[in-house]
DNA sequence: TTGCAGGGGTCAA
DNA sequence: TTGACCCCTGCA
């Protein structure tokens, strides 16, 4: 199996794996992280600053990983740029292995419809349901993993389809976004290039597709960076930190605070207010 | 064992 | 602004 290597002091699998971006990459018990994007599958492993990835070629590595992996962007800069207090300090040096991945569009549409409401482990599951009924098969050396299926195949379902998969409620949401998507209605190369407000616009017009979903989406797919998505846990970290009292002030706010480095800024607050809640959470209790 | 609340939201009233 | 929503989990 080829083998590429990177190094990169700002990159730290654990951090970017379980910031909560994405939903198909899943931890071994030796610490590597394997998971499908695009056509192609693969598995990570931390080795110090560097980061060795398994079954890709050089040319694989340079026509893809690279970008998937955001790895011309200079993350120390970022870092500097919102450590703007003693909180962000400390979130930034938390999670400071945090990139970006720079999702497909359609994969990251249809995961974060299914995420609302929900929770992450059940996300991933209905997720990689998803792939493994309709995706095209992809080979990890001699295992099989899926790739996550087109629009045009997810088009072809039913809303009964995607409800047998345990998508709930959003079957629908699913249903109709697939036939959007697969009628070329919603461009990503075309949406990528329009401001943030107006791609926003023309997102939030998709039944299923509110704010949340819709900020995750252009930050995730599109590299909209000016964006702040905020849900229950920023809006939380928000409130305790600079005192916004609900999720539209939290949410102008951080974009009013970190401008173009909002996103970032948001994953590294995210992170860092959900590991350290479960790490309070699974304290033991103090006997009386 | 059973029941209930709530989860990385969205829609409709 | 508020409640319902599919499914799963944790907890009493």
């Amino acid at each position: 199996m080829e083998v590429t290597r990177v190094s990169n002091k700002d990159f730290d699998l654990t951090h970017t794996f379980e910031c909560g971006q994405c939903f198909r990459w899943n931890r071994a018990d030796d610490g590597s992280y394997s998971g499908v994007a695009g056509s192609k599958a693969v598995r990570l492993r931390q080795d110090g600053d560097s980061i060795l990835i398994e079954n890709c070629s050089a040319e694989d590595f340079d026509s893809f990983w690279r970008g998937y992996l955001d790895l011309d962007r200079d993350y120390g800069e970022i870092k500097q740029a919102v450590s703007i207090n003693e909180l962000m300090r400390n979130a930034v040096s938390f999670g400071g292995g945090i990139r970006i991945l720079r999702q497909e569009f359609f994969e990251t549409l249809i995961s974060y419809i299914i995420s609302q409401n929900n929770s992450i482990p059940n996300i991933k599951r209905v997720v990689e349901r998803l792939c493994s009924a309709y995706g095209e098969p992809v080979m990890l050396g001699d295992e099989v993993r899926y790739a996550f299926p087109s629009a045009q195949r997810l088009a072809s379902l039913n809303e009964s389809d995607f409800r047998s998969l345990g998508a709930g409620f959003r079957d629908r949401y699913l249903a109709g976004v697939s036939r959007l998507a697969a009628e070329g209605a919603l461009d990503p190369d075309r949406l990528s290039a329009l401001p943030t407000a107006e791609a926003r616009a023309e997102l939030m017009k998709i039944k299923g597709v509110g704010n949340k979903v819709c900020d995750c989406v252009l930050l995730f797919a599109l590299g909209k960076f000016d964006l702040f998505p905020t849900d229950t846990w920023i809006k939380k970290v928000m409130s305790e930190s600079f005192s916004t009292d609900s999720v539209s002030a939290a949410k102008n706010e951080g974009e009013r605070i970190f401008g173009q480095y909002s996103g970032f800024a948001q994953q590294y607050l995210f992170y860092w207010r959900r590991e350290t809640d479960k790490t309070e959470r699974s304290k033991p209790l103090k006997s009386l």
